[in-house]
DNA sequence: ATTGGCAGTCGAACGGATTGAGTGCCAATC
DNA sequence: GATTGGCACTCAATCCGTTCGACTGCCAAT
């Protein structure tokens, strides 16, 4: 079994090829950290390392170098996260304080974070899961075109066209944009959609196909909260790191824009808002990432609701300075959402 | 001064070297392209070549590479812009037909001319400059923080946040909705931005203090169409090509990353609706991006307005295709958008 | 359990020889 | 005057052998 000692060596072994990019020798480790054992002994400590498969020698004689194992450990029992500095908490606050609308905020907030990491930032748009219909719009947009605009109180506005089978005059749109807003307003969006499954019911018999037509692409138009969106920063981070992929940068950054991809890897990572949860190397060979590391956070928006930003890099990444910047870019963005 | 025959060889240079990477020598050339005369002829003509700078030599004893000046020749006398194949016409009449708002055929676009010429795509919102005012919403987010909505006849909507001076109630929402809008609807944007100017003129005089608020937040609003928008796709492409960066890829993707850049990019680049416009190497010194070319297409939307797409690849690029795929994709651009 | 010592391993770095594609030049030819 | 074959020359790329140095693993002593 590993020892205290052993689990030491563990840490400074992945601090100090984190830092450097070489495998970490005994010798090194004694001369840059007070062990007050020999070489020999850590060699003996990277012995038991090795058989549990934390660290792996990439050729023999050569230093050690971390297993995904091996930062997982870390990462789960050895990583202290060191809160911000106070100039780097100020530098958050003054920078997405100036924000103005959501889009705003989230544009910021991802380039704040991948300065803070350098790596790639994600953050997903707040979910519509509980938000509410704040307001309904429809707007002519010619004889038989027509758009809607949805408006829910987490700020997101959402358009749609549709060419309807009819032309509407501006008095009918009128009307149905009264009745919709009547019917709809502070619902949440299931409830919403339910609402509007009969609401043709209340119009004239031979205007119900038309407004049938509008009312279900609006139903689409709320449950299209699969429509989820995130945005993403600092891609240019994984040039700079790119000798810790083995082939080319080529296949992250295909997965990286396949934002279909990003949404799935979110969904699948534990989510608690003011904590934070990590992926490491092989764990997300499924979405072709195996050389990458992802830390996530949760934070949640004024409906409540809980979304999720993160960042993306290589496995061989500097976690945690990025855990710390995660929670604390997190706690900021919910705080200052949830003012509202 | 440089024979027909010369040029011919600029070509096949252009050519080859785009197709394989290689420098390429006389011998290459007269066994893969009948010439007619022997290699010494061909290197006769190479050394005029080199005398124009229209093409290099690496290093002593190696084949031939054109320079920016030759790339330049290639592309303003000697590309044949090959049209594209019926089965890629197809493909962008089915994968765009489908769209249905303003942001879905713009990702869709920037997706199709990406695949179409495996490099970076960009695609230039359709400026404000010329379109008009469709309709004003103003809707209450709380006691004193309304959102406006601003919707134009090309389908754009912009929105924004306000916390105003003092609480609204619904009903003088509802009035200034109702006034806002038949005061500018139909306008152009310079035209509604005058007419803001002393919107607050017909309130009462206890309510202007506010209604100027509003009004001059929205003027901000319709002017800051310089507020440009771009979606950008196929970055991973750049990675496939990495070979073509004397250093890593990394400047060019952080040149990317900054949408200004590119915006003033775009905006410096001649603009004919129609055809196409090269920028090569060097030329893009200013931006960043002195190893690789642009290739821009204007298309115009329903307005009338003329944006820009196009593609951003390393100099050594196929740019016959490209300006194809530009051409072609900027085209069927414009007439899916004025068929509105 | 820890330590110093020592043999052994293997990648990285260096240097020299070889190879081959390609050039420049020149005298001969059409 | 343009074209051609021939030839010496150059230089990157490749291969091969050597050296160097940073490690490890093991063992006997503490």
């Amino acid at each position: 079994m590993v020892s205290a000692r052993g689990l030491d060596v563990l840490r400074v072994i992945v601090q100090d090829y984190v830092a450097t990019r070489e495998p970490v020798g005994s010798k090194s480790i004694v001369e840059r950290h007070s062990f007050g054992v020999s070489a020999a002994t850590i060699r003996n400590d990277m012995v038991l390392l090795e058989d549990e498969e934390l660290i792996t020698a990439p050729h023999t004689s050569s230093g050690r170098v971390p297993t995904d194992k091996g930062y997982r450990v870390f990462v789960d029992q050895l990583a202290d996260l060191r809160p911000l500095t106070s100039a780097q908490r100020q530098a958050i606050e003054s920078f997405l304080g100036q924000a103005d609308d959501l889009d705003d905020v989230l544009a910021r907030t991802v380039r704040m974070l991948s300065q803070l990491t350098n790596s790639v930032a994600l953050v997903q748009y707040p979910s519509l899961a509980t938000a509410r219909v704040r307001h309904i719009e429809l707007v002519p947009l010619g004889a038989s075109r027509i758009m809607t605009v949805f408006i829910t109180d987490s700020g997101r506005v959402e358009q749609r066209l549709i060419d309807v089978l009819e032309p509407l005059d501006d008095v009918f749109l009128g009307e149905m944009r009264a009745k919709l807003n009547s019917a709809l307003n502070g619902q949440s969006l299931p409830e919403a959609a339910e609402r509007l499954a009969n609401f043709a019911d209340i119009f004239a018999a031979e205007r119900q196909a038309v407004v049938s037509q509008v009312a279900s692409s609006l139903v689409e138009q709320v449950l299209a909260n699969r429509h989820d969106k995130l945005v993403l920063a600092g891609t240019a981070n994984l040039a700079r790191t790119e000798q810790d992929f083995s082939g080319s940068i080529f296949p992250v950054l295909e997965a990286i824009e396949e934002q279909v991809t990003l949404l799935r890897l979110f969904g699948e990572m534990q989510v608690t808002s003011g904590s934070v949860s990590t992926r490491i190397g092989r764990e997300n060979a499924e979405f072709g990432l195996e050389e990458t590391s992802v830390v996530t956070g949760g934070y949640s928006s004024s409906g409540g609701d809980v979304a999720r930003l993160g960042v993306l890099g290589p496995t061989r990444m500097d976690y945690s300075n990025n855990m710390a910047a995660v929670r604390a870019v997190a706690r900021y963005l919910s705080r200052l959402l949830e003012e509202n």
